[in-house]
DNA sequence: TTATTACTATACCAAAAAGTATAGTATAAA
DNA sequence: TTTATACTATACTTTTTGGTATAGTAATAA
């Protein structure tokens, strides 16, 4: 099981906007606080724009804002912006051999697995607002005991 | 978040032994039962040995078993001979743009997430057996009480 | 003993993800 | 109005993962 790059530094980027003092950030200012080619972090700041978890301002005096403050943007919005979950229909697509439909329809020992590793992982990421990572207060107990 | 084809596929194939009449699948067998070619199925197999899970018999009436049964084997282990964890050591080192160290070294907010993700499915999988997941009787509420 | 069937190993090809290069458009300050 | 600074878009290169091809070794049944 794999974190995507892009899951890995997109998130980075949204954590940065909480510590940023007027909430604003340029590709640039983004670019050297985390290390990341200038293009790499456009190319990030567009999939989170295209999400619509940030708004652009172009020209001099430009830069990237949240749409929302951290405590009202969720998790499973940013992820669900960088990438894919773990679990979803997707999979059967992909990992059917047969080209209309998988071997294992309607009986998959694997995929019954990978759902509950999903679900679990939704329902942490539905309820943890971006606040609550740029914190760093979250504790193991307190995330399972989330799902409820 | 990704699943491997390596992953996906190598739990298939160890499911397939817990079904398997007399416990032995030659490669050919493995192949056709899973729609798998014949060298990507080898490949499986050769990780899966090599991590102790199954042993080879070689020539004319040869085959793959078990090392253990079903109910003795960990998904922990299965997981592990085929991939890599969500979170883990080498994280940070594929991560980190720096040249020495991770630029979040000490305060990796992302890292504490996954952490968490990586947590869960570690004490569930630590926990539930081969013959577990071929029986298809896991169910979730089960599987989130299983880690105390 | 020989042919058949099976595992084993290595090299190779293809597709997707990761990351870079470059050229352009918009805006505000000088 | 010009220039500097910032976002935007597309094409390209590299690396990793996924999957194939092929040649070889071992063991058994005829």
């Amino acid at each position: 099981m794999k974190i995507t790059a892009l899951e890995e530094y997109g998130l980075r980027c949204m954590i940065l906007f909480s510590a940023a003092p007027d909430g604003r950030l340029t590709l640039p200012e983004i670019s050297s606080q985390e290390g990341l080619s200038l293009p790499y972090a456009g190319k990030l700041l567009m999939l989170l724009k295209k999400a619509g978890l940030v708004k652009a301002v172009r020209g001099r005096s430009g830069g990237f804002v949240l749409i929302r403050p951290p405590d009202e943007i969720y998790l499973k919005e940013i992820l669900a912006a960088l990438g894919s979950s773990l679990y979803g229909s997707h999979h059967c697509d992909r990992y059917s051999i047969d080209d209309e439909s998988c071997r294992h329809q309607g009986d998959c020992k694997v995929g019954t697995l990978w759902g509950f590793f999903n679900q679990h992982i939704q329902s942490v990421i539905e309820k943890v607002t971006l606040a609550d990572v740029a914190d760093g207060k979250l504790n193991y107990s307190q995330l399972t005991n989330i799902q409820t």
